[in-house]
DNA sequence: CATGAATGAGGTTTCATTCAT
DNA sequence: TATGAATGAAACCTCATTCAT
C-alpha cells in the first residue's frame, strides 16, 4: 500500500473544523478549515467527500467524545442523586474544557445539515447513558409520552449551564452545582435522595 | 416628500425573511427574501442597508412581538405562581402560534450576525418583564451574581417547551403545563404558592 | 423597469460560446466564454441558468439559424433535382460561412449535454424542411421504417461536404456540387430528373 | 528486468477507457478509468504518461482493431462490388459488435486531443485498405484532388450505418445492405458490377 | 513496479451589493 | 422610490499528476 491515510490529518481537519465552525458557524469555508488543518484544500475532500459529510462526521465525533467523557466520569452509585450528579458534572466539565466543541455542536444542531440518521446514531451510541440518567426521574418523565421531553429539558439546562460556566471558568464549580440543583428539582422524584 | 417608503413592504420583507430563515437558516439569500416579499432584489436594500441590518432588525422585531404578547397576556396577580404561569403560557403560546418566528429566532441567536448591541436592546426593551418574573424566584437567582443565569435557565426551559409544543400542537397544553411545573420546581422559592 | 436585459449581451454570449466550443469543445470554460463576450462571469448565469442551459440554447440557436437559411434559399421548384439542390447548396453554404458554428454543432451533437427534448425541438421547428427534402427520394427511404435512416445519410453526406468545403473555401463550389451528386445518386429515385 | 509492465493491465486500462469515454466523453476521469480497470490511480500513468497519451493510444488501438477486422473479412474478389461489399460488411459488423468502441472513436474524433500525427498513423497503417476500396470508384474520386473527399463520404455513410445498426441490432442486416447500396450508388463507377 | 494520498489550479455556480434606468 | 441587470469575489468541489511508501 502507498502512504496510508493519516489519522493525524483527519484529526487536524476535525479540530480545524471545530474551531472554524465555533467562530463562524457552518458557513465557515472549507478553504479556511483546510488551511488551519495544514493541508491542501483538495485533501479535505479525500477525508470527507462533501462539506456536509464533514459536518456530520464532526457532529458524531464531538458527541462521541462528550458521551465517552460522561461514561468515564460516572461515580459509584452511592445514592441516585450523587450518581446523577457525577454524570452532570462530567457533562458540564466536558463543555467547559471544550468550549469550541460545545459551541460547534450548538451551531450544527440548529442547522439543516445534520441528518436525522446522524442524530439517531448519536442516540443509539450509548444507550446506557439514557437509561442511567432516568433512574430517579419523576414518573411522568418515564412515560413513553414524555420521556423525550424530559431528556430535552435535561439537555437544555445542561447546555445553558455549560454556556455560563464556559464564560466564567472561575465560577464554573458554583454554576455547575446550582444548575444541577435546578435540574434535580425540576426532573427528579420528589423524595429521591 | 415623494412616495414614502412603504411600511407594507417593510412588513412583507420581515415576514419573508422570517420564513426563509426558519427554513434555510441565515444563509437564505436576499434575492429569495425579496422575491417572497413581492419586491425587487434591489428594493430590499432601500429598507435594510445590509443583510446584517435586516437580520438584526428581524431579531428585534420578533423579540418585540414576543414580549408584547407576554405583557398582554399577564393575568391578575392572584397568586405569584398563577401570575408567573400566565406569563409562561403566553410565551409558549406565542412560540406555538409563530413556529417560523420561533425557529428564525433560534437560528439567529446562535449566529454571529446578531450584535451584542441588538441583544442588549432586547433586554432593555421591557424591563418590567424581567422584574415581574422574578417575584417569586429563589433567593439565589435574585443575587446579582446569578440572576442572568436564572433567566437563562428559565428561557432554555421555555424554548424547549415551545419546540415540543410546536411539534405536537394537539398535546401543546399538556406540554406547556408540564414544562411550567418543571420550571417552577427548578427556580421558584420552595414555599411559594 | 430597470435596465432591460440586453439582447446584445445574449448574442455576444452565444457568439463567444460558439467560438470557444468550436475551438475547445464543450469543456470550454464559462469564464472564457464570459470574458470573450465582454461581460462578467456572473452575468453569463443571468442569461443562462446553467452551463448545460447555455449549451442547449446554443444548439437550438445555431440549428435555427441553419434551418432558416435553408428555407430562405429555396429556389422555385422547377425540377425536383434543382429544388433539392438549392436546399443542399444553402445548407453547405451556411456551414462554409459559419465554420465555427458548424464545428460547435458537431461537438455538441456527440456530447451527452444536449437533451432529447432539445433535439426534438429542432426536428419540430421546421417540419416543411423534412417534408420538402423527401419529394424525390427513393421509395425505400420514404417508408416509415427507413425514413430516419435516409435523413441521417443525407445529413452525414452534407456534414462531410461542409467539413471539406470549409477547409478549402476556394474549392467550395466544386465540392458542394460533387457532394450533391453523390447524395442524389445515393438517395434519389433512379429516374428523377 | 524486474516485474515487467503487465500487458494485461494495459489492456484492462484500454477497455476501461473505451467504456468510460463512450459513456462520458473524453471528460471521463483518469481515476474512474483506473478504478474500472482494477488498478490504482497512479498505475495508469506508468502505462500512459499523460491522459492525452492514453487517448491517442486508445484511438490507435480501436482503429487498428477495426482495420484488422476489415482485412480479415475480405472475401475473394469475385466481382468488385462483392469485394467492396465484404469490406463494408466487416466494417459495419465491427461497429455493431463494438458499440462502445465505435462511440468512443466518434467522441475522440471530434475532440482536439487526437493529434494530426495519430490520425496520420491510422491512415498509414493499412495502405492496402485504402487502395483496395478504390478499385471500382468513380474516376473523380480517384483524382488526387478529390480522393480524400471520397474517402470521407464513404466513412460518413459507414458511420451512420453503424450508428443505426447498433441501435436496432435485429434490423442490422437490412440497414447494412441498404447503407451499402446507397454508398455504392454514390461513389462507384456507373457501370461497375 | 504498484499504490493511493496529496496537491492546488481551475471549474461551475451563488450572492450581497451597486447603479443605470 | 423602485427596479433588476450587472458585477466579481468567494464558495464548493474535481482532477491530472506527483511521489513517498
Amino acid at each position: 500500500m502507498a502512504r496510508p491515510k493519516s489519522e493525524d490529518k483527519k484529526q487536524a481537519l476535525l479540530e480545524a473544523a471545530t474551531s472554524a465552525i465555533a467562530h463562524q458557524g457552518i458557513a465557515a469555508s472549507t478553504a479556511l478549515i483546510a488551511r488551519n488543518a495544514g493541508v491542501a484544500e483538495g485533501t479535505l475532500f479525500r477525508y470527507f467527500a462533501t462539506k456536509d459529510d464533514l459536518l456530520n462526521a464532526l457532529y458524531l465525533h464531538l458527541k462521541t467524545s462528550l458521551c465517552e467523557t460522561m461514561l468515564a466520569g460516572m461515580a459509584d452509585p452511592i445514592s441516585p442523586k450523587n450518581f446523577t450528579r457525577s454524570i452532570w458534572n462530567s457533562y458540564i466539565d466536558w463543555g467547559v474544557r471544550n468550549p469550541l466543541g460545545h459551541k460547534a455542536i450548538r451551531r450544527m444542531s440548529v442547522s439543516e445539515k445534520i441528518t436525522a440518521d446522524t442524530k439517531q446514531q448519536v442516540t443509539d451510541m450509548f444507550p446506557e447513558l439514557n437509561k442511567l440518567c432516568q433512574r430517579s426521574v419523576r414518573d411522568v418523565f418515564l412515560s413513553e409520552a414524555y420521556r423525550t421531553f424530559g431528556d430535552a429539558l435535561f439537555l437544555s439546562l445542561a447546555e445553558t449551564t455549560i454556556e455560563f460556566a464556559s464564560h466564567e471558568p472561575e465560577r464554573a464549580a458554583d454554576l455547575t452545582a446550582l444548575g444541577f440543583e435546578a435540574m434535580w428539582l425540576a426532573l427528579a422524584e420528589e423524595n429521591a435522595v
